[in-house]
DNA sequence: GCATGGTAAGCAAGCGCTTAGTCAGACCAC
DNA sequence: GTGGTCTGACTAAGCGCTTGCTTACCATGC
């Protein structure tokens, strides 16, 4: 979030004011929601003054938009460079499956802010993410199209198969827990078994 | 909720007082959650001052709490019901799902409140909905693991299969909304072969 | 000598919940 | 029936506290 200066090289171990307050803002909010949130919370655990937030962002709710913001444009770019590495529908969608689902594993505190806090941003800042979302569903609908074109899956509604190759990934945000029993990539590996059987892929 | 009283029969248009402050509620902790619903929101859209809450119900939380095991309790017996209906494997799988899914877009208020307002119970009303929540895992996992001893099924791991399975139903409460572009029904028939084919069960 | 990044103090509003009391109907001796 | 008592549902008012956010001010480094 800050911009480098090279005239104060710092540690690395402690990161500046704003993303110290990014970092809190992030893990309160997935843990108690952006409601159950104060910005006392938020500005005590960066180790800073109420006063602080405000100093960096304009408000709480514009704090949750920033980071919904970058993590929605993140995955999306998760996933867009999934389907770049091949040309091949049923590798595009095993690889793209595979790289969201891992991602929703290793990023759940993050994950699970941009899925389940939308409710909490104010109309325009919804709308905003809304339509980046919206290329999530494109991106997986594309792939689907194109391998029931190509003759190598089969499902009768693309659009609505895609919606639930992208639920399983989202859901694993909700219920992974760091040392619990599977690794992300097991979880990934195994979900993309799911998706491809979704699709009609025979192994 | 209310007892039935003789002498006064009244309209079955009009819920009684309890009745009412819990449908506010649900509609309320669906749509804002749990710390973003007031008081005075659920006792007004009920009708009633901000005390009368308290007449019925101890405390807010007691109140989720009450919704919470009310609609697990619900949901467990419509799976079970789905699994009792047959012997065989796949068509338990298919029953199972299909209802499930089906169940979580008509009463998708009531499941978003159930599945993810839990962090706001209290510790001992968290573990008690828990333990409900793991016997969803147990009939599903059951159901899986007797189609894999019969040969009808397929999976490298049951256990996360029933988990993905689950959450495919679980995430219809997120997205779903009333008149959009599919009846329940139509989720439901999808996601029945979707889940089939999710365990190596082909057409 | 002035941005930049921070704080102490506190404001107005809103929060969950309580208190003290009203009122309609059920009950019952007479 | 009638008057008296009791009970349970409900409210007006408000308490003590917390909320998001602001203001006035201070330290540091270019």
């Amino acid at each position: 979030m800050r911009l480098v200066s090279a005239s104060t090289p710092e540690p690395v171990l402690e990161p500046d004011a704003r993303t110290r307050l990014g970092q809190a803002a992030l893990e309160a909010f997935a843990s108690r929601g952006f409601h159950g949130t104060t910005t006392r919370d938020i500005s005590t655990a960066a180790g800073m003054s109420p006063a602080a937030l405000y100093v960096h962002h304009r408000s709480k709710e514009e704090l949750l938009f920033e980071l919904s913001r970058l993590g929605h444009e993140r995955v999306l770019e998760v996933i867009r460079a999934a389907v770049a590495r091949s040309d091949d529908p049923a590798q595009q969608l095993g690889d793209l499956v595979e790289d969201f689902v891992r991602d929703h594993a290793v990023a759940h505190t993050g994950a699970r802010v941009i899925n389940y806090e939308l409710a909490a941003l104010s109309e325009e800042h919804h709308a905003e993410i809304l339509a980046v979302r919206h290329e999530f569903d494109v991106v997986v609908r594309d792939v689907i199209d194109r391998g029931v074109a190509a003759g190598a899956f089969a499902t009768p509604d693309a659009r609505m198969t895609a919606l639930a190759i992208l639920s399983l990934g989202i859901d694993v945000a909700r219920w992974y827990r760091d040392g619990g029993r599977w690794t992300p990539d097991e979880v990934a590996a195994h979900y993309r078994l799911l998706a491809l059987r979704m699709v009609g892929v025979a192994e």
